[in-house]
DNA sequence: GCTCAATGTTAATTTAATGTTAAGAAAATT
DNA sequence: AATTTTCTTAACATTAAATTAACATTGAGC
């Protein structure tokens, strides 16, 4: 699972992000000032680091530098919050070692997609794990593993798992299946989600994927 | 009645929407400019705004700012069309205050579904949380919790109480429910509703459904 | 307290949606 | 090109869900 730090004095922004970040499954931490910031960073070891420029403590800036000073945390990602056109402080970010930067007011659901494309850009996104149900879909090594067992799925079972995976107990339609694991406009018979669907329980063994007659599928997480 | 303004320049693009729109019971307007469009967004105040990006005479990005310059229309909706895998245009759009975006081609059941969840969202449209009776109608898991206690419901019974629970103490006359669960022009059986009305008594125990004689049935939140 | 139309109840029936299988196209691999 | 793997299709089976129909009960208005 996915784990983002969030830095920021200012309590709002925190539970703003928190929260969307939260929606998407993330694992979210928290710190008020750049010292505890820089705490979490070693003990949290988190895959995100989202940074505010402006702190009382800490310059941001001084937070980055410090974070990359620890070749450990070169995989860091590491995201700039900025006041809006602080052109200054944006470059300077990025030369401190920052991988991108959102400047306030930060939208959520901007956010959101830098988050997941610096995410994309690293390979990171969807390493996602469904904790309890013990089923872990990597997406580097496309495969999925239960238990420690590493099974081997054709493209379009893993996508397909991998969406349902995406937000466990949530229902997804057939239309939305289809779209994004097929296509936007490609045309295939009734029957192939089914299809598809029916490898999958054969291949996870336990009923992880649930049929929502009229709906569509979902993936549980017990 | 919910009322959408479409503005693209494409007469088809109009057209397909329009259909599966009205289809729906939405009142749909139409702009095919960008100048129109902010017209007509001052003199129908619609609910929803769909908007294409590229168009002639005015970028939609520039349209959507216009929009939202206005305070008035911090509620309006807009949904921007944009090409397949136009990121950059996507990202801009949610930037300039676009709630969602669909790509194109339109498919008009994906299209209307994002429609939907953006009302619902906003909570013109089933806002499906019944504080006081403990009762959760949760759309995208397509159960209902009760006291944390997950019924699943098969989608009739699930529509039924979703309608009547999103307006806790009013009556839905049985028209309107046949309307709105069955559909326009589907024909069925006097005592269907109410065998429907029967399982879900039976499922959430308590008598969340109250009949009103000769008129029809209200969800009471105590 | 009758009456009758409206609703409740039940179980059988019908329908629509999904499950299953195997065969043969398509894609990848070799 | 040959082989293997993956994907799709099509025919049929199965099941959940929706509907119906027959009969029971209720309650508003007389």
């Amino acid at each position: 699972m996915l784990s983002i730090l969030i830095i920021d004095d200012e309590d709002d922004i925190r539970n703003i992000l928190r929260y969307s970040l939260e929606k998407e499954g993330y694992i979210v931490h928290e710190a008020s000032t750049g010292k505890e910031g820089l705490r979490q960073v070693e003990i949290n070891r988190p895959d995100v680091v989202v940074l505010d420029v402006m702190m009382p403590d800490m310059d941001g800036i001084e937070v980055c530098e410090n974070i990359r000073r620890n070749p450990d945390n070169n995989d860091m990602i590491i995201c700039m919050l900025t006041a809006r056109n602080e052109d200054y402080s944006q470059i300077a970010g990025l030369e401190a070692g920052a991988d991108d930067y959102v400047s306030k007011p930060v939208k959520p659901k901007v956010f959101l997609s830098k988050i997941k494309a610096l995410l994309r850009r690293k390979g990171l996104v969807f390493s996602l794990k469904n904790t309890t149900s013990g089923l872990i879909v990597n997406r580097d090594k496309y495969v999925v593993e239960k238990d420690g067992e590493v099974i081997h799925l054709p493209r379009k079972e893993f996508e397909l798992l991998a969406l349902l995976a995406s937000k466990p107990n949530n229902v997804f339609e057939r239309d939305v299946i289809l779209e994004t694991v097929w296509g936007k406009d490609i045309v295939v018979g009734d029957r192939t989600i089914d299809v598809h669907v029916r490898k999958l329980r054969e291949k996870l063994g336990a009923d992880y994927i649930i049929t929502v007659k009229g709906i569509g599928y979902k993936f549980v997480d017990m």
